[in-house]
Order: C-alpha cells, then sequence, then structure tokens
DNA sequence: CCTATAATTAGTAAAATTATCATTTGAACT
DNA sequence: AGTTCAAATGATAATTTTACTAATTATAGG
C-alpha cells in the first residue's frame, strides 16, 4: 500500500495526520527490516529532535490497532520490533531463544518440526499463535 | 504432566530443584488462569517471603525455554502472562486491543474471519505466529 | 560427611514500556 | 482567517522487564 493511501486510512479512522506521525510511519514503510522503538525515534529526531519516546510508543500502538504494524515480541529478551505489515506480505517469525534473533518465514513450517528453510538447522521448540481484535464488550463500546 | 515427572525433567536438564523453583512451578500448573510475574511472586511469599522478583522472572524465562509455560502478551498492555503448558493442552489465544482482555482458544479460528466460540462477537483484525527454539548457530554453542 | 563446582538467588541498577496530565495542534466548521 | 474540539504531543513519573554481581546453595563426587 501507498503512502497516501495508508495516511487516508487513517484520516477515515478520524487520527490526526501530525508532521511525527507522518516521519514514523514513512520510517517504518521504508525500513527493510523490523525496528525497535528507540531505533525509530532516533530516525524521527533527524527531522523532529524533540519527538518523545512516548508518542513513538504511541504511534506505534495506533498502528498495530489499524493492523497496520506488526509487533514481534523476542520472547523474552531484550526490546521487541516493530514492522509495516505491507498487503500480501505477512508473514511469521521463528526466534531464537538464545541469541533473540528473529528469522521472517515465508512458509508456515510444521510446529516442532519443521526447519525453516532461511536456516535449516533452526530447531523449533515450540510456537505461539494470538489473535487479536477486540472483543464483544469493547466493540459495543466503541 | 504431573509435578514429579517436571522436576525429573528439569533435574536431566542439568537445572537445581530449589525451594522457591519449585514453588513458581507449583503455582503455575495449580492456576487455572494465566498468571503476570507479579501475581506469581505474591503467591510465593507466602512461604519464600524474600524471594525477588527477579528470581521470578529467571524462572519463568528458563521454564519457557523448556516449554513448559507459554507467554502471552497483551498486545502492548500492561503486563505479559505466564501460564502451564500441560501436555495436549496447547492452545492459542484472542487478545482484546482495547481491554486487553485474553481468551483462551481451544481450537484455531479462520484469520480474520473467524468468530472464537468462547466470544462469539469477538472480531479478529489479525494475529501473529512465533516459533521459538535455537537457530543453527547457538545450537551449536550449546 | 566433606569438598568442589556451577547454578541460583537476592539485591541493585539499568533499560524498556506504559500511565498521567497539561499544553499544543490538526481538522472541521464558520 | 477565527473558533472549537478532540486527538496528539512532550514531559514526567510509574511500572514492567532485563542486566549485573556478590553471596548462597543444590548436586555430584570423593
Amino acid at each position: 500500500m501507498q503512502l497516501e493511501q495508508v495516511l487516508k486510512q487513517l484520516k477515515e479512522k478520524g487520527h490526526k495526520l501530525t508532521p511525527q506521525r507522518q516521519s514514523i510511519l514513512k520510517i517504518l514503510m521504508m525500513s527493510k527490516v523490523p525496528m525497535t522503538a528507540l531505533e525509530v525515534r532516533q530516525k524521527v529526531q533527524k527531522s523532529h529532535p524533540r519527538v518523545s519516546l512516548n508518542t513513538v510508543y504511541l504511534n506505534l500502538l495506533m498502528l498495530t490497532q489499524m493492523g497496520l504494524v506488526i509487533q514481534t515480541h523476542l520472547q523474552n529478551r531484550t526490546a521487541s520490533r516493530f514492522e509495516y505489515q505491507a498487503e500480501g506480505s505477512h508473514h511469521h517469525h521463528a526466534i531464537c531463544l538464545s541469541c533473540g534473533k528473529s528469522i521472517c518465514l515465508d512458509h508456515v513450517p510444521e510446529p516442532k518440526a519443521g526447519k525453516p528453510e532461511e536456516d535449516p538447522g533452526f530447531q523449533i521448540l515450540g510456537h505461539t499463535l494470538e489473535f487479536y481484535g477486540y472483543c464483544s464488550s469493547c466493540k459495543k463500546a466503541s
């Protein structure tokens, strides 16, 4: 999806197109690797030196809730990473419990048996599958 | 799996069976709902008043890496929760982006279309699937 | 039973993430 | 252009999680 379309989509949902927000979005859309909140902030600071980390987190949350960004948790290791999710580019992750490395998977391997092609030696121990959205009571409220 | 068997399994992997660790494990195995680290600590403190939160986190991490515990992240909301994963009881979660409620799923719904039976009104917006284990280089090192 | 060793613990500090709130600002409407 | 209002920002504090280290302890072996 192009930037213009995404901005339009945000506006339709009642979100304001602040300069900081647009900068964050552009940075995520252009990055080829998932980024931490701190990395995003450092890039944003080039054009908006006073941007707060809080603003970055709030925008990452909003974009996640819009389904435009995916957050990957590194299974109890350091900072989580955020990644723009272009339409049709949905994919999953294999995360090393030892070094925290996150490997993008184009295909879903057989749980507990598969070997991701990106790292054929990867030993899968388990997996988590989390769906997110809105429960019935929250949907009513909004 | 029974407590005794789990303890045996830990021992085989070279882990020591400290009283704190056994307490944490028992609490997780008996709990019917996923617990936060703080909640676990509060229960442990009844028998070990001086237990540190750090110890709780370290044990939760170790148990996660053993595949005995599942950590659910509440998509950017407050504390994550930990749940003992009995053999054959593997299941997934639906998490509300608004209130953070976590619903356990016995079956995997159709992504972006399904309605979990536990909350037929739940609106699924997206999902994350993360495999964890050990990458080839870390496997060699150990 | 005693010793040696590595794992674990508790304490502390640091880092990551979320909450709160006063102020600012984009957007819609005059 | 001016006004209004809700959303967003930045500052700060609080909470959650991780990192580091010295002291303790479970366990294996003598």
